[in-house]
DNA sequence: CGCACACTGTGTGCGCCATACACAGACCAT
DNA sequence: ATGGTCTGTGTATGGCGCACACAGTGTGCG
């Protein structure tokens, strides 16, 4: 059985494992102080805006004082994707799960929206921390009721997990600023229509010559994102379909 | 109508838009040199182990040499990307649907297991390289001979496509090194464990109790790819059904 | 009550990175 | 032949993550 010494310190911070009444000075501030100042750095400037000299400089403090509460730069990264989701959405179990689980994956691409930056952070290694394993257990309980095993609401939840962090990457193609995003679709239209000629790409052509709404793929708003969303759940539902027969 | 001169010097020559017979000296490379150096750096070390100077060096040129033939850094990204993908596998129309889009998706897992490095790259915009449209267009001709519109089409591509990115992240956590992946699994669940309690977190831990087999959601193998993927396509299935009815 | 020592924030410095810019030479259209 | 353009190179700049030594601080133990 491994004990908590062995977390990184990171997570023990976050979990709230404090060994208080230490020797020494008393800290100046706190890893949700480093949370808040990098996330503002990045809503405003993106990713590439947090740099461990800029989150020191908006605390007041120095670079190398970071470190006294992150051991590098990747749980910077931790601490604040865990600031910025929050804890997730209390949802209805009195609703379907279908429902339910719409819900989350509404709440969860709010988050990406929210926070763009989110996308652009490496992924590393699986979460651990307490709110992301808050929206994990919420996702899974969308799933009470239904005849899904354990291990089948997990796979069930990640691939709502993953459905919206793909389109929510496909939507913002990492920009900042707002309409931004429209010029761009402009323009990869135009240079997919240019490139992608028919003889070819017929497939793609196709796509092109009757645009959904305006614009291509990146045009993925609420609608076309309920309507995949759907498709997956679709696909979800014919497991439990199988199961009840 | 955009012509090619507006395109980014980096996708006029990946489609080969040439204007030879110019003054100066030739050329001493081509891009899919500097795409074969980066490749090879980044497949033993990494995607942190390409760096200008290093790709350089391992051409035999200096580090500057290389902006005669990319921009940026990210369309060093954009090279490797479209080499290291390589043309897409060719699909039997003779057979459905279904099993057309499943080699699809089974040979772009096997791209991706085979350069992990794509993962860690900084998606920026959708693609454009020849390659790339390539892929995309044998992705939308699966589903020839079904009543899917050309969007529908586009849209159940797009969700095959997140699926296997999404799982292909959660498989290979971005570790290079072959069996690491087993002790950050064990390592992960061990903490898991600890931290999801059955009380708080009661969907993960009963996710815990009977595991799958062997590990977590990291040992996402064949069996455990196959059988989201058709969850997936399970979902696309019904929204054919309805469109036949 | 005092003291040892763990812990704090700070300053300096290193190596690496992407890339701007000026330059000497190579080559083709004229 | 020659002018202008493109080549690869050398040098330089600003930023980055982070190692390390240091002076001061406050707590638990004697």
């Amino acid at each position: 059985m491994p004990t908590m010494e062995e977390l990184p310190r990171v997570l023990q911070q976050l979990w709230g494992f404090e060994a208080r009444s230490r020797p020494g000075p008393k800290p100046a501030f706190h890893i949700s102080d480093i949370a808040r100042a990098a996330i503002k750095l990045a809503d405003t400037g993106g990713l590439t805006a947090v740099s461990m000299s800029k989150v020191a400089a908006e605390l007041g403090f120095t670079t190398m004082s970071l470190y006294r509460y992150v051991d590098a730069k990747d749980d910077l990264y931790v601490v604040m994707l865990e600031h910025a989701f929050g804890v997730p959405p209390e949802l209805d179990p009195g609703e379907g799960w279908r429902q339910q689980i719409t819900a989350w994956a509404e709440a969860f691409r709010d988050g990406l929206r929210a926070h763009p930056w989110i996308l652009q952070i490496p992924v590393q290694e699986p979460p651990l921390s307490p709110n992301q394993l808050a929206w994990m257990e919420a996702g899974l309980q969308a799933f009470d009721g239904t005849p899904l095993t354990p291990q089948d609401r997990l796979s069930a939840m990640l691939l709502v997990n993953i459905y919206v962090r793909g389109t929510a990457q496909l939507t913002a193609n990492m920009l900042t600023e707002p309409d931004a995003v429209e010029v761009a679709d402009r323009l990869y239209t135009q240079r997919l229509t240019m490139l992608a000629t028919p003889d070819r790409f017929p497939g793609i052509a196709a796509t092109l010559e009757v645009p959904p709404d305006g614009g291509y793929a990146g045009d993925f708003d609420a609608a076309e994102f309920g309507f995949g969303l759907d498709t997956v759940l679709d696909g979800i539902q014919s497991r439990i379909d199988r199961l009840e027969s």
